[in-house]
DNA sequence: CATCAGGGCCCTG
DNA sequence: CAGGGCCCTGAT
């Protein structure tokens, strides 16, 4: 059913982000769950993105070090792109993985704090990313929901081949993802032979809200926070703990913190208090802590923690925390 | 085999 | 504002 591309036409983008900039921190999260939209390599990370309807197949190459830092993307497409259409798409880049974030304030406040220290030391210039639009996020915060990393792989895979694009370039083959539209006209049955069980229903509404219902990421980037808040709340299966990810991932909020779900208090726990996962520490507690400590840096801060925690355990085991995040 | 809890959220009482 | 139900999967 899946639809096929291969794209031939090839653009390159050249980028020189802020100093100090670490390419693999930043283009690679350990923590999010695989998916065939992209791929990475230590210096590469091909990612495919749906702008402004076109199809594009992005190769995000480090070309530089911490200190000078260069990125050439390659912006593959089924046809010649417009100058235009280049430059926005040179900004979307830059904003979904913050090419232009000045973290010297933040690593000089820092530097001398016992954890965070040694941590900014080591992944040096790491920001946080977001790869996708605000709808696909939603998409990828309903299949997240009350199941298993392995569960939510196979949903975002079926939906992918049923309602996505497989595009061949650069000697790769990843899925894109689909307009709104294209679910907007399917029938929530119809996504229910998908495996995505109740969410179906959550999929579809989110889905029509963005096709018809008037919801735009782009507006809603110009407004506050709490209005951002309320009207992603808003979305119907879209709670607290997806809008808390999806503030700091995809609206850059650094300082938000409000919610922390079960499993991540166990993680925390054990990480900032040494704390067995049985008897974690309240919530209001960590919370309260992380604002002390790091203020209105305390999701940026908490970020760089958990991170590295992910890449610790993708190199070598950490068997409480791989008994926590139910593979 | 069957049973059940679970990386939330909505709805009801 | 507490608690039941929801799809499915994997652990027991």
């Amino acid at each position: 059913m899946s639809r096929r591309e291969t794209l031939r036409v090839k653009h390159t983008l050249q980028f020189s982000p802020t100093a100090p900039f670490n390419f693999d921190a930043t283009m690679h999260k350990p923590d999010h769950f695989p998916s065939t939209d992209n791929d990475w390599q230590p210096g590469v990370r091909w990612q495919t993105m749906l702008w402004r309807g076109v199809q594009l197949g992005l190769r995000i190459e480090n070309r530089g070090t911490v200190g000078k830092p260069r990125v050439r993307v390659s912006v593959w497409a089924g046809r010649r792109l417009e100058r235009q259409f280049l430059d926005s798409l040179r900004d979307e880049i830059t904003y979904r993985y913050n090419l232009r974030l000045d973290l010297t304030e933040f690593n000089r406040r820092f530097a001398k704090d016992p954890q965070l220290g040694p941590v900014i030391r080591k992944w040096r210039g790491m920001r946080p990313m977001s790869y996708c639009s605000l709808y696909e996020g939603m998409i990828i915060m309903i299949v997240l929901q009350n199941c298993t990393v392995q569960r939510s792989v196979n949903m975002l895979q079926a939906l992918f081949e049923r309602y996505g694009t497989r595009l061949s370039y650069d000697n790769k083959e990843l899925h894109c993802y689909w307009p709104p539209d294209t679910i907007d006209r399917a029938s929530e049955q119809e996504l229910r032979q998908l495996k995505v069980g109740y969410r179906a229903k959550n999929i579809k509404r989110v889905t029509e809200a963005f096709a018809r219902g008037g919801f735009d990421e782009m507006d809603l980037r110009r407004k506050s926070r709490d209005e951002q808040r309320t009207a992603l709340l808003g979305l119907y299966g879209i709670g607290p703990a997806s809008v808390g990810y999806t503030l700091f991932d995809g609206f850059h909020h650094w300082d938000e913190f409000e919610h922390i779900s079960p499993w991540e208090q166990k993680i925390y726990s054990k990480l900032f208090f040494d704390v067995e996962p049985g008897a974690p520490v309240p919530v209001d507690q960590l919370l309260r802590l992380f604002n002390q400590r790091f203020g209105d840096c305390r999701a940026l801060a908490v970020h760089y923690l958990w991170e590295d925690l992910w890449w610790k355990s993708k190199n070598q085991h950490i068997p409480w925390l791989e008994k926590l995040i139910r593979l």
